[in-house]
DNA sequence: TGTAGTTGATGTAACGTTTAACCAATAAAC
DNA sequence: GTTTATTGGTTAAACGTTACATCAACTACA
């Protein structure tokens, strides 16, 4: 009944031709005041809406991005708040923008194939590694995209990374001004160049500066997940007696690790002192609140979406802001506490 | 380089029509399985894949569906982890259908031009209630829609929704079986229809069987979120005399409200017991695990995209299934304690 | 008075598909 | 040996836009 109006008709109500018509949608050609006011009159009354595909079909522009997240779990996004804090702010620039989003999981063999498909006009690509397939073929795809979180060593491309060699660092400073001395971290998987290997970089860096050795079997590389959390912290029981501090890559394998450790008897700060990693919404709710390596996840997604748009658009000044690095800070909760003999 | 070819080129090499190109690749029309393998064969060597473009301006249908979830604060999707978990189960159920999905956040105004824009499929619409203008506005867009929590009185539509009401009821009563007799409730909104108003009435009949008078002072219609519970819990200091218990009708309030009353001396379950509404991925690892009612929310996405597909496609039994209840079960955990004289 | 420029508008090709209508050749039927 | 089906294929129109080329009518200018 009413999804049927297109340009043609317009014109035809209107007495004027369908290049009218396109003219005053977009604003180009030439066209007289009262011819534009009676065409848009007539565009109101009939709530024409142009046919997005009509229109990708002449320009090859979609108007449509997509968030691209790699799957952990086979076939099924992380369970991790993070990546809604991150799609939220997408989702909020886009938004402003007038385009649209696409979310899309992929696994190590994604073809892409969707991406000409659709005629996607950019791609936001979270946590994608240099070496990887993947990788590879979104190059290969040659249209325009930003990684995040993906520390790609190539300076022409647009990424954006936080500072996490210095998250690394500042959470592992943090631990030894509390005067800890034993502390483990808990990486996730250490790919070089990954955000963990990075994290880590830091983490061995302030060991360093203060004279600690590095022992090797503090490291865990378990997965980032809440459950990986849980399960580290049964392992840790024994290390019990050695290890008074522990600094988590991610805010819910923080969480996990806390609960993990209250079922074995250990509570923190008192026994032991947690730093996550993310800041995620509830680290500050929580009992005890999560000391944290704060980043602005949703702040991360807009400004995606405008590095996006900016080389889509090809404007933008994008020749100097390619590669943004977020700074991140520390928030100090209840979490870590001073060290304490046992 | 790579994304210019199309069904001409195909066919051009192959020496055969593009009508027949279009024949192989759709399965439909007669043509000699030589010319099939011939045609695919081309076809995979220059990777061409069609154009969603042109083919959604043949047939009107775009393979694309949307997730629209209302706004709560100004422009930015709820900083809920329930709506992630949701949007997991539609994008992993989509995915399996070879659709793909669009989210969309909306307020109260919004006039869903995107719809006719993109020739959407269909949409997955999530708490948009009967009585409002964007419910009135998407139903005159006449395209399919599955309705998730918005509890619409007229059978036709398709919908799935929790059975807010044994929701209500079974966690009040829970508490009623630990000896709580004053027990509050965090409802957030409390529109007539709206899954609040269910849960609601379950409280008000699982209070009634039990012989407790109601008392409209102990019903908190603050917002359902982290900040909501934390604000009631200041509240809830100068009653706390009175209430032994709080039910809160989301998890993330209930975290809320957990963390203000720590904030304020009170420890759950020791001061005060806490119930909250639908057992989010975190609430088996805070500290104290959250007593909450379960609902699987991932599943309810993947159900939402099967029945949405079936009503876009024509397939399935649509008659019979068309209104969805979830059951709900009570997951008992540490946040609710034995009512104890103080 | 002719030339040049401007304004407002039109006609039409093209984008990449799908599909209905048509057709030639071969096989089957009587 | 003519009709009738079946097989394998082609042609061309249509979907809703945009953009280029064209044009008629004015206005300005020398």
């Amino acid at each position: 009944m009413n999804n049927k109006v297109s340009i043609k008709d317009i014109a035809r109500i209107a007495n004027v031709s369908i290049a009218t018509v396109s003219n005053v949608i977009n604003g180009k050609g030439r066209v007289s005041p009262n011819t534009v006011s009676k065409v848009n009159k007539i565009i109101q009354e009939l709530q024409f809406v142009p046919s997005a595909s009509a229109r990708s079909l002449k320009d090859m522009k979609s108007h449509l991005i997509a968030i691209v997240v790699p799957f952990l779990e086979k076939g099924m996004l992380q369970d991790n708040p993070f990546y809604w804090e991150l799609v939220r702010g997408v989702e909020g620039g886009a938004r402003h923008h007038e385009v649209q989003v696409i979310l899309l999981g992929i696994d190590e063999n994604e073809d892409f194939s969707f991406v000409k498909q659709r005629h996607l006009d950019g791609l936001i690509v979270v946590g994608v590694f240099e070496h990887t397939a993947a990788f590879q073929k979104l190059l290969s795809l040659n249209i325009p995209c930003v990684f995040l979180d993906s520390h790609l060593s190539n300076p022409d491309f647009h990424q954006i990374d936080l500072d996490d060699e210095a998250g690394g660092y500042l959470g592992t400073k943090h631990l030894i001004g509390l005067g800890h001395k034993v502390i483990g971290v808990l990486t996730g998987k250490l790919e070089e160049g990954g955000v963990n290997y990075f994290r880590h970089q830091g983490y061995l860096r302030a060991l360093r500066e203060s004279g600690i050795p590095e022992d090797p079997e503090l490291t865990f590389e378990e997965a980032p997940s809440i459950q990986g959390g849980y399960h580290v912290a049964q392992r840790i029981g024994s290390y019990k007696s050695k290890i008074s501090a522990m600094f988590a890559f991610s805010d819910v394998s923080a969480i996990g690790l806390i609960r993990g450790l209250h079922d074995i008897g250990l509570s923190v700060p008192a026994d032991l002192s947690v730093v996550g990693f993310d800041d995620i919404f509830y680290s500050q709710y929580m009992i005890p609140s999560l000391t944290t390596i704060r980043q602005d996840i949703v702040a991360k997604g807009q400004i995606a979406v405008t590095m996006l748009l900016d080389q889509i658009n090809g404007t933008g000044l994008s020749t100097d802001k390619r590669s943004v690095k977020i700074p991140v800070s520390l928030a100090v909760r209840q979490s870590s506490a001073s060290f304490k003999e046992i």
